[in-house]
DNA sequence: TCTTCAAATTGGTCTTACCAGTTTGGACAG
DNA sequence: CTGTCCAAACTGGTAAGACCAATTTGAAGA
């Protein structure tokens, strides 16, 4: 069905999506195998049956296969195209999977959140050692004035994910930065957390605040790591509640 | 050169190489971007001049730059690809990054070191949260093995690296294991350490098997983790410091 | 100097055609 | 009936040619 729809889409009206047909073509794949609808070891349709389902050129099917393969999802050899299995694929598989359900597996973003979180403790104590003192005070100045618009209600999240970034900045770390490129890529970009706004406890985020500073203006990381860690730690069980209950809401709804 | 040299391998003896012509083209188009010699934001040739200078297909030129685009080095859109920047992209760029140069920048396996290290850390730690007590006897009976061995002399590298995995396994986080892949995949199957053995002092080794055994057997988490955290302190300044050395070789025969 | 618009260029896609290596299935020998 | 072997069918890898729609470019015009 998906696949008519697409291709109608194509011959009709040509072009109307900004997304290219490998794209399409690998996104359909990718949750046929996610969803575990091909055995590990089991061979794919070949390249031409492939493209004579979706309609398209073998091209365009070559492209899909060969980005899959940079995911470790696929094995393409002569012969045919292997499946492999998921847990050892890359990290680049885990927008997608999260993104099977329409409510994300809990277990998945709470695994996610505290490896985000380590990451993020290590930036964290990283950039606090390697800060100047005028990048120190430049800390302290914006959050304080976070501070003061958490206060009167007004601090995005995304003005915390701001922070924490500039912190990676700071911390100088390309490996780490890298990762966390790809993390992002896999859930921010994708608004797994559209709508989903944390129902965590106020307090916990003035509690994140001031560790942060106390931390930065004492260049304690620990004190900050700590911090870090205690906030993340309410955060997921925060999230993990929220995602659960949706489950809950789902399974009454059918 | 190195183009005329692969094409001529490829005219001549006609596939030699287990490489396909994507991949070939790829992985010198990376390096060229790695190196520097586009800006960011310049454009890149066009898939056609591109099939032109490699001497093959445009199809060849697409499948190659659309796995760099994976890698989120480059922004293909109608009227040509751009280049973006390095520190954006995928952590599927360290490899390449460090085989840049025969001797892997230091600095950056540093850093890799650090983040392995605090991910490694989790791993433990949540393996030592989450393990059987089964689990727990077969650990610590590995552990004994592993330091008779060691005493012997006959402990190899590998074998601490199976260990370490087999308490992802046990840890039961995907993130951190898919991450874990990509980190290996980057660094240990592209044999960057190849022949490169630690000249760590064997009092460190035997340290961390001593903690790894006390934190699995009083199921301290905290304990297990600062061990590996001591461990990977002190391997990373070996490496820093022989990788430091190498680079004042280079320079010397240069 | 700025605007406008048509031509050239570019990526996206499909079709056709080979090549070389793998897979498969049936013929053949035991 | 079983195991071996080989040829046909199939598979991925690659190239060349062609078309479309969108972008880019540059020159003509205001």
């Amino acid at each position: 069905m998906n696949v008519l729809s697409t291709s109608v889409n194509e011959c009709f009206s040509g072009r109307v999506a900004n997304t290219t047909r490998s794209a399409e073509i690998a996104k359909v794949l990718l949750v046929e195998i996610l969803r575990g609808q091909f055995r590990v070891g089991e061979r794919l349709p070949s390249e031409r049956d492939l493209a004579a389902r979706f309609r398209s050129g073998r091209g365009a099917v070559r492209e899909a296969l060969s980005q899959i393969e940079q995911l470790r999802l696929i094995e393409i050899n002569p012969g045919g195209a292997r499946i492999k299995s998921v847990r050892d694929s890359s990290i680049a598989v885990l927008g997608p999977l999260l993104a099977l359900e329409e409510s994300p597996n809990a277990l998945l973003v709470d695994q996610f959140l505290e490896t985000f979180s380590v990451l993020t403790q290590l930036s964290g104590r990283r950039a606090i050692s390697a800060m100047s003192t005028d990048q120190q005070h430049a800390l302290l100045k914006r959050l304080e004035e976070m501070t003061d618009r958490f206060a009167t209600g007004e601090l995005g999240q995304d003005e915390l994910h701001a922070f924490l970034e500039s912190l990676g900045e700071i911390s100088n770390n390309l490996v780490v930065r890298l990762i966390g490129n790809d993390l992002r890529t896999q859930l921010f970009e994708r608004m797994i957390f559209k709508g989903r706004e944390t129902t965590l406890n106020k307090n916990y985020h003035l509690q994140l605040l001031k560790g942060m500073r106390d931390g930065i203006q004492s260049r304690d990381g620990n004190l900050f790591s700590k911090s870090l860690e205690e906030y993340f730690e309410e955060l997921r069980v925060g999230v993990f509640q929220l995602l659960d209950s949706e489950i809950v809401e789902e399974s009454k709804v059918l």
